[in-house]
DNA sequence: CCCTGATTCGC
DNA sequence: GCGAATCAGG
């Protein structure tokens, strides 16, 4: 597969919208990540700031061969990097992006409808304590670490801090690890006494 | 271990 | 220009 102008934009469309290049590749088919990370720089974005200027490092004048390590690339820009990360208790307030900087797509949902909490009262109890139980030792990802084998039960409220996916491994093919598959695909059997 | 992007370098 | 191999990190 060669980058024909098509495939060359969808790359930079999801490039640009936060997509990682395995991500990309996958959706691209015919090439790896690495083809996708390379085209990328290729092209000469690698740094995903929409409106940012590259800011082209002034190569030293240095061209011996001089090996020995050279394991340290200078950061050559000094980002303004305003993260807000520290605090736990941040106010409920879902900060919109502050100033320009649009790479941050904001796509944890809003506090709402809140949906997929299953309520407790129609589960076997048994799976429930299970559920308790790993959710101890859950990994608490985040959104962003969720991948195709981590559980992603939600756990908590999304509008607060206190927030995070299980993460645990999940059970093969399934979304959600052992304990949470539990309680996810309840057996319409053991759904019985809902008398009405 | 799973993943990420970054770099290098033979092709 | 291309991308596998490798590196460096989370």
């Amino acid at each position: 597969m060669s980058w024909t102008d098509e495939r060359v934009e969808l790359l930079k469309k999801m490039w640009t919208e936060g997509q990682s290049a395995s991500q990309i590749a996958k959706e691209l088919g015919g090439v790896t990540r690495n083809a996708v990370i390379g085209k990328v720089h290729r092209l000469g974005l690698s740094n995903r700031s929409g409106g940012g200027q590259a800011a082209p490092a002034a190569a030293p004048a240095a061209t011996p061969k001089a090996e020995a390590k050279p394991k340290t690339a200078p950061k050559a820009a000094p980002e303004p990097v305003g993260d807000a990360a520290a605090g736990e208790d941040e106010p409920r307030t879902t900060s919109a992006a502050p100033q320009g900087l649009p790479s941050r797509k904001a796509i944890v949902p809003a506090g709402q409808p809140l949906p997929p909490q299953p309520s407790a009262n129609e589960i076997s109890p048994e799976a429930l304590a299970k559920v308790n139980e790993i959710e101890k030792k859950a990994k608490k990802l985040s959104l962003m670490e969720l991948t195709e084998r981590t559980c992603k039960w939600p756990v908590g409220d999304p509008a607060t801090e206190k927030f995070w996916f299980c993460g645990l491994p999940v059970q093969a093919g399934k979304p959600y690890c052992d304990a949470h598959v539990g309680v996810a695909f309840q057996p319409m059997s053991s759904r019985r006494d809902r008398r009405r």
